[in-house]
DNA sequence: GCAAATTAATGATTTATTCAAG
DNA sequence: CTTGAATAAATCATTAATTTGC
């Protein structure tokens, strides 16, 4: 409906390539071909161009000298904020949480503590999430640079100092309650960056992205 | 206005361990603080008891002997069908993907690969987040091994082989494409597990959990 | 005092590793 | 054993605090 050129051609190139998977012996399954071809009409409904390298691949360095032209598109990439900069509330919410042994909340959790963080301010889901992510690794790496730096004792941390004693309690209070992998189920959904970077660099009250994904598991 | 005493309780428990934090001396940035006493009673309208291990916190040793009890929660934690199937069908078009150079789509990609491979059979946004994650990450370390292995290895897999070939395009490809860290904005929605795990261990049209969630960036 | 340059902190992604289903 | 799923580690990138020069 939408597409026709680019799409039909982008398959039809590919195409070989897949029928060559076939020709070569696969890893796995030769594939039962249903109406398989037959993908390359309905699959192309949808604009492969944007598939292939969406950017020109330009290639980033890290260390990058240049001093301008920080990001890939040069300008009027990002319209409000970028990043989520937490409030004071927000973090001390978070913290008390994290003292609390909460380490790696599920998605309900994480969607009943964005809809309340959002009440002293924009927040989403993912920060949250990677909030206890980031704080969790870095709690975590703080021990282990005192537990080595802190002269040789291996002991345990420090002696007793309002800081150490404290990072140690969240520390022992994670070590207690997280299991390295334990199986949670989350689904997530994606979102398109830089489609419509529309207008306004005024921030407005861009509502938590957040819904109940499967309402039940039927 | 809605809870007073579950989350006021905790939250005055909480606090002066939060106090703590603002003693100990931070190296950046001691952050001015808004109104953030107020948050105690503004936040209290959740219940935090669900918060703090939402389970009862069984200690699960990450070398335990103990064959049974792997997860936290000892039961009834995925209803019917667990992970995600391919079919021949999406696997090839996946494959197709990645073979055209595609090594990790963002948002907008996965949503409209979902949307297609649905076609051929159940499947969500992660499943193809998934797969490339993967796919790119064992082809990478099929690769290390057999650049390493390839000398002295008593019994590996053919050297030379029409497989060994095709996966050696496929790596090449994906050199080429890819750099490390292209940044790419994404946007998650969690989603509830175990809530209401109700009945039948039938598979039934799980639709696909996706969305757009910034329509557009204001 | 103020604004540019520096630096520390940390939010956001990617990669590596691991567990477990089939 | 293969591979989907999930977490931990490493890393990039941006923002806020601090420093510095005027």
């Amino acid at each position: 409906m939408k597409v026709h050129q680019l799409g039909r051609g982008f398959w039809e190139q590919q195409e070989p390539l897949l029928s060559l998977g076939c020709k070569r012996l696969r890893p796995l399954a030769p594939k039962l071909h249903s109406n398989f071809t037959d993908t390359t009409t309905t699959v192309s409904s949808f604009d492969l161009k944007s598939f292939i390298r969406p950017d020109s691949g330009p290639r980033k360095l890290g260390n990058a000298p240049s001093n301008e032209n920080r990001h890939s598109p040069p300008v009027e990439t990002h319209p409000g904020g970028t990043r989520w900069n937490p409030t004071q509330e927000q973090i001390g919410i978070l913290e008390m949480l994290y003292r609390g042994g909460m380490r790696t909340p599920n998605a309900q959790q994480i969607e009943q503590i964005t809809e309340q963080l959002g009440k002293y301010g924009k927040i989403e889901g993912k920060n949250v999430f990677y909030w206890f992510q980031n704080h969790k690794a870095r709690e975590r790496q703080k021990q282990k640079r005192n537990s080595l730096g802190l002269g040789h004792c291996p002991r345990k941390s420090a002696p007793i100092s309002p800081l150490t004693w404290d990072t140690r309690v969240e520390i022992i209070t994670d070590r207690e309650e997280d299991s390295p992998y334990k199986r949670k189920c989350r689904s997530w959904s994606f979102e398109e960056e830089e489609i419509s970077r529309s207008s306004s660099k005024e921030d407005e009250n861009r509502t938590l992205e957040l819904f109940p994904l499967h309402p039940e598991r039927r």
